[in-house]
DNA sequence: GCCCATAGTTGAACGTGTTCAAATTCAGCT
DNA sequence: AGCTGAATTTGAACACGTTCAACTATGGGC
């Protein structure tokens, strides 16, 4: 009675998925400003107002694109993970596959990047705790962590997943913008800061370090609390 | 002979600073997207396309509000500044004036933000060395240095301008995306960040954080020589 | 077999940012 | 006074994202 609705839904996912595939494709190839909907709906044999009615806005195309990405990097790194014991190793590992993985969405991604830094966007991705993909991608890190052969102090290793998360972001920030040949500037910048990072964190791991630690975690938590509750009245505004 | 055009450019900056003028009260008024290029144009009482011969889109408005709120905060934090001795109180001062400068245009400084984070936008202020209210607002922050009595290793000291700007844009996101009362989030943190700020600063200035400091410099200044260079193709394109 | 609520689909229409060829103004020159 | 080229100004036209009222297909209930 409420399981056999075969056609009931299934012809809409149908239409949805064949949409999707379409835009994707068309992203790749064109990006994203050159992609219009009006082109999207063409090459997927769909009326224009189609496309809206599965998609709210141009904008909605994108949330999917996080997920089909963050599907790819992790297909790809998890075996790699298995061979890398310590931290350094397997934080550049994800790093340098993450790259790997976007970069033939490298023009794609500087649209990304602007609509999801505007706070109304329901693509921020700082905001909405109940994202999937940004809790997915934070579990990596959390993957990474318990992975290694490292001693961190329970309150840092509560808030690294996170922390790494956000150094993550920063560095997809960087190769957005990183125009050099190959995109070696971005994956010298991983080398570095990895490096330094590992460094950091034993440093912070240090007993004598305990009050400051302590005292930065706690902004880490106030930052990140406040950015789930943000945004929150703008839901009913849209 | 070339000193006396009164009227051959005259003209032309007055439509300029007009229509200019225009935008950014009703910017602050209805907001950005709510305004609309026709809209700036008719109450300016120019046409359409005069307002495009002189600003080469909608976002090329902004730049302009850049320079307008940099001013206006200078006015504010100067006089203030001068009775602040510590690098604390002087932090403090500095960014409590930022923020209170910027109330009336919370609204619209979502949309700077959005914009201003696409690599490809001539508004990215990480880009372009050549921008003089980024150069400006750094200038500032050098300023606050000069004037606080502490003691600062030479290395350090040259990097700080630069980081103490990224870390205030930092809560310029911050306050962006804070829809609480007063925004009382940014301020407090603001208290809490600058109050890290500071003994992370001072924990970085001990000779034995030397060599650590060292190569965290070094990767400042690589990614902000990486800023300067990106995105110079771009100029041709557009 | 008919009905109807719901899911799915359509394309015209709206408002927008932006472009552009043409018209107009203006300052200096003869 | 008239000419010339550049600066300025115009408004129609274009392409786009988005909306919406109307239409069609579908499948479960009688």
């Amino acid at each position: 009675m409420r399981k056999q609705k075969t056609t009931k839904t299934g012809k809409g996912d149908q239409t949805k998925a064949l949409i999707l595939e379409t835009a994707l494709e068309m992203f790749r190839e064109r990006g994203y400003d050159e992609t219009t909907m009006r082109a999207v709906a063409q090459k997927a044999g769909v009326s224009l107002g189609n496309a809206y009615y599965y998609f709210r806005s141009k904008e909605y195309l994108i949330q999917a694109f996080y997920q089909r990405l963050h599907d790819t990097h992790l297909a790809v790194v998890l075996p790699l993970l298995e061979h890398e014991k310590t931290l350094k190793a397997r934080l550049l590992t994800v790093m340098r596959t993450k790259i790997d993985t976007m970069k033939p969405y490298h023009q794609f991604a500087g649209v990304l990047f602007k609509t999801a830094a505007h706070p109304e966007s329901p693509l921020n991705p700082f905001a909405d705790e109940s994202d999937p993909v940004r809790q997915a991608s934070i579990q990596l890190f959390a993957k990474v962590l318990e992975g290694a052969k490292v001693r961190i102090p329970q309150d840092l290793r509560t808030e690294l997943p996170y922390l790494l998360w956000v150094y993550h972001m920063g560095i997809v920030l960087f190769w957005i913008h990183d125009s050099s040949p190959k995109h070696r500037r971005t994956y010298r910048l991983i080398n570095h800061t990895v490096d330094l990072l590992d460094k950091l964190i034993h440093l912070a791991s240090n007993p004598f370090m305990r009050p400051l630690r302590k005292q930065a975690l706690r902004l880490v938590v106030e930052l990140r609390d406040a950015a789930e509750t943000i945004d929150d009245e703008e839901q009913e505004t849209a």
